[in-house]
RNA sequence: GGGCCUGUAGCUCAGCAGGUUAGAGCACUGUGCUGAUAACGCAGGGGUCAGUGGUUCGAGUCCACUCAGGCCCA
């Protein structure tokens, strides 16, 4: 009998059908759990600390998610291939609004009151079991698309281990007084009755809504001294609003420190300041200019307040100087009402002024407010104009023409409004928050000082407070002895049995649990939990700690892992991920959370637009796996744009990957085989100094192919991704010939 | 309204720090091969580098503004 020659190769077809093979790959993985092993058999060698930021999984994954994660991959993939340990953990965020709204919807709830109706137990209930609601098609898109993250051992943020290292973190917060209730300034409806996330204020934009347009003279009390602006009867200064009914919570007004103001004599005797370049638009003709000057001289001027229905012991109305005043409307200084406007509340809490809540819940002015009290305030403009046009103080009303957010529900017009909430007092460490940037390396770079840098420059304190369900409960427990403002932070299980008086070891961290929990306070009263849940970007902020149960437990892992070397998502997570675990971080550590960061570009539909279920442009990740395979649908991500330009995305295109590269590809290892197995070529695998002098052509061709490996070897994309699949297809060809 | 990013051939993208007639792949046209064939070789057509103004001896490349798209904030 005759032996067939053993061939070095095993042929393949020409054709392949990438999908299938795909399949195969993966049952070959699964069989030898090579996953696993990759993490197993690393162990010891130097570590690669990974974080995965965690999706939610009460919605199926989309291909923006594929996108994700294939970066997610690839980084930690390349560093296992070179030795490195990376525990790849994976996680789900599981708290937050819009898993309260999907279970809202289901039930056919509209607001809080029926939620409430309805049973907080039931309701948390539903939640906890709608995020858990995908997660087997999550673990589908997972494997098939070769993104290896180890979802047996995830963290889950719901879970009781989870919350109590929250717990510990806002003790510390409260500890170092970087916790405190204050107020927030948020879209409420009058109507009804309760502030609108900024998804709901999204919905209800409108252009073209007609406003009053009203310009007021503030009378001068008193000059500071600098200015020629000096006290006098017909001395005023010229500020201009939209919403004449917060003029009666007015404390100071605001200037722009780098504007031009002058100060003009008007023919009837007024002289009146206000920014140059409105001076011609604003005033009537005939007026002298005085004097000319910086915003930043007319600070400390005090005026006469238009109203005093409420006592006030702190001094104010005075000129303040803020970056947000423009002269592109009104007269270049800004009535300041903290109670009425995100930036008012802003240069309120800058310069201590009080803040001058003139209306109730529903949107009508308290009985303090005594000419209008009881009356809606949008209708109470006209009342307002005439009663300061009797006193002479107003210069001249009109209309003013903008785009204003009405409620979505009730199309009522929306207020801004001063709500109490908690904070976290992130402003305080703003130059740390500034300054650990400069430790982190950014991918794209300009993120790093432009669109982060930026946002911390500007920080302001966050608001972590929310009036919701299905969170993390806020651990403040405060008495409610009358007039008692006496508050406890509790930053344990333990420490809240001990409160307790009592084991609670099954007790659920959630609402309305442990609302349940009350104790007496020392001043007679009880202490019992505030209402506040925190917002769930606090929990994916905190993971890196919080994923360990960190203090209470696993110290050791905790030390190895407490900071990533390489976190990845879209450039969406500036102001959401990326910004909370930096917040968390240096507030409790004073070290970035991470030391490299991807920030991709997003997928846009294959004209470019907007990715939308509505314009059912959407892209279902499995019809590209089932057409074209993983393989190329991860090709086309990487390769398609620069990993931080938004990238557009069909079926069709990651077709035409499929015949420029894994086809050519293909092909030519097909081609080699055959030939290969005729001539009995054998690859020697000892010889790995290859002499490039003394091969073919093609040989040297791929040896001097200039396909940028090294890219994969920095801590962070620095690539030029569109070049590498050319370098691979110039290689493949040259190799063929 | 503000910040950041993007806008180069029909399509997807290169073009580093400003310097000769602006590049690649796909698509298209012609042609060769028909043992890489859901290929390949060779040749070719195709661009007012979004627009306007400016700096410069010289700008796709720098600056300002405008337009369009995206993200975030207001």
């Amino acid at each position: 009998m005759e032996t067939m020659p053993h061939k070095q190769f095993s042929d393949v077809k020409p054709s392949v059908n990438y999908p299938e093979m795909e399949q195969q790959l993966l049952q070959l993985w699964r069989d030898r759990d090579v996953f696993q092993r990759s993490m197993d058999e690393r162990w010891g060698g130097p570590e690669y600390v990974f974080h995965e930021g965690p999706p939610t999984a009460n919605g199926r994954p989309g291909i923006h998610h594929v996108l994700a994660r294939a970066f997610k991959d690839i980084f930690p993939r390349f560093r296992v291939m070179r030795g490195y340990y990376v525990q790849r953990r994976g996680g789900w965020d599981t708290h937050g609004l819009p898993v309260e709204i999907e279970v809202e919807k289901r039930l056919g709830l509209t607001g809080k009151k029926q939620i409430e109706a309805f049973g907080i137990a039931e309701f948390n209930a539903l939640c906890r079991q709608s995020t858990m609601e995908y997660i087997s098609e999550w673990e589908k898109l997972t494997e098939r698309m070769a993104y290896w993250v180890d979802m047996s051992t995830a963290y889950v943020t719901f879970r009781n281990d989870y919350i109590e290292s929250l717990w510990w973190i806002l003790k510390q917060f409260w500890e170092k007084g970087l916790l405190y209730q204050g107020y927030k300034i948020v879209p409420y409806c009058p109507r009804c009755g309760t502030p609108l996330s900024s998804h709901e204020l999204s919905l209800g934009y409108r252009e073209g809504t007609i406003d009053p347009s009203v310009f007021v003279k503030f009378r001068v009390k008193a000059g500071n001294g600098r200015a020629p602006v000096e006290a006098g009867d017909n001395e005023y200064l010229m500020a201009w609003t939209t919403t004449p009914w917060t003029l009666p919570g007015n404390v100071a007004l605001a200037v722009g420190a780098n504007l031009d103001y002058v100060r003009v004599r008007e023919s009837n005797g007024d002289v009146i300041t206000l920014a140059a370049d409105l001076a011609a638009r604003v005033l009537r003709p005939g007026y002298t200019v005085l004097n000319t000057m910086k915003g930043s001289d007319l600070t400390d001027i005090h005026y006469e307040p238009l109203y005093r229905f409420y006592p006030v012991d702190q001094d104010y109305g005075y000129v303040v100087t803020g970056d947000f005043v423009s002269t592109e409307d009104g007269s270049g200084i800004v009535h300041i009402a903290p109670a009425f406007g995100a930036d008012d509340m802003e240069v309120g809490k800058q310069y201590g002024l009080p803040v001058i809540m003139t209306i109730n819940a529903e949107g009508a002015f308290r009985p303090e407010v005594t000419p209008w009290a009881g009356v809606f305030v949008k209708d109470a403009d006209p009342g307002i104009q005439a009663e300061l046009a009797s006193r002479g103080l107003l210069y001249k009303a009109g209309t003013y023409e903008h785009t204003y957010p009405f409620c979505w529900r009730c199309e009522s017009p929306l207020l801004y409004y001063a709500r109490e909430t908690w904070y976290v007092r992130t402003s305080a460490h703003r130059d740390d928050l500034v300054g650990l940037n400069q430790q982190i390396n950014w991918y794209p770079e300009h993120i790093k000082d432009g669109r982060f840098g930026n946002w911390l420059e500007n920080n302001v304190d966050w608001a972590i407070g929310r009036e919701r369900y299905w969170a993390t409960p806020l651990p403040v427990w405060r008495s409610d002895a009358p007039g008692s403002t006496f508050m406890e932070c509790v930053g344990s299980v333990a420490e809240l049995e001990e409160k307790a008086g009592r084991k609670l070891e099954d007790l659920d961290l959630h609402r309305p649990y442990v609302d349940d929990i009350t104790w007496p306070a020392p001043d007679g009263g009880t202490m019992r939990r505030v209402k506040e849940v925190c917002d769930v970007w606090f929990d994916s902020g905190s993971m890196p700690v919080a994923q360990w149960h960190y203090p209470f437990e696993n110290h050791e892992v905790w030390e190895r892992q407490k900071q990533a070397d390489y976190i990845c998502e879209a450039v969406d997570q500036t102001r959401g991920w990326f910004y909370t675990l930096h917040a968390v971080s240096t507030l409790l550590f004073n070290r970035p959370a991470f030391l490299n960061v991807a920030c991709l570009g997003h997928i846009l539909a294959e004209d470019g637009s907007k990715m939308s279920k509505s314009k059912g442009n959407v892209v279902n990740p499995w019809d590209v796996f089932n057409v074209h395979g993983a393989d190329a649908t991860r090709w086309y991500m990487y390769t398609a744009s620069p990993p931080g330009n938004s990238r557009r995305f069909s079926v069709n295109l990651v077709g035409e990957t499929v015949r420029k590269f894994l086809n050519t590809l293909w092909n030519t290892y097909s081609f080699f085989v055959t030939y290969a197995n005729l001539s009995d070529w054998r690859l020697e695998i000892g010889d790995q100094r290859l002499e490039t002098g003394d091969r073919e052509t093609g040989d040297r061709g791929i040896a001097q192919s200039p396909i940028p490996i090294s890219n994969l070897q920095s801590p962070i994309p620095n690539p030029s991704p569109s070049s590498t699949g050319g370098c691979c297809r110039n290689s493949t060809s040259w190799c063929a010939r």
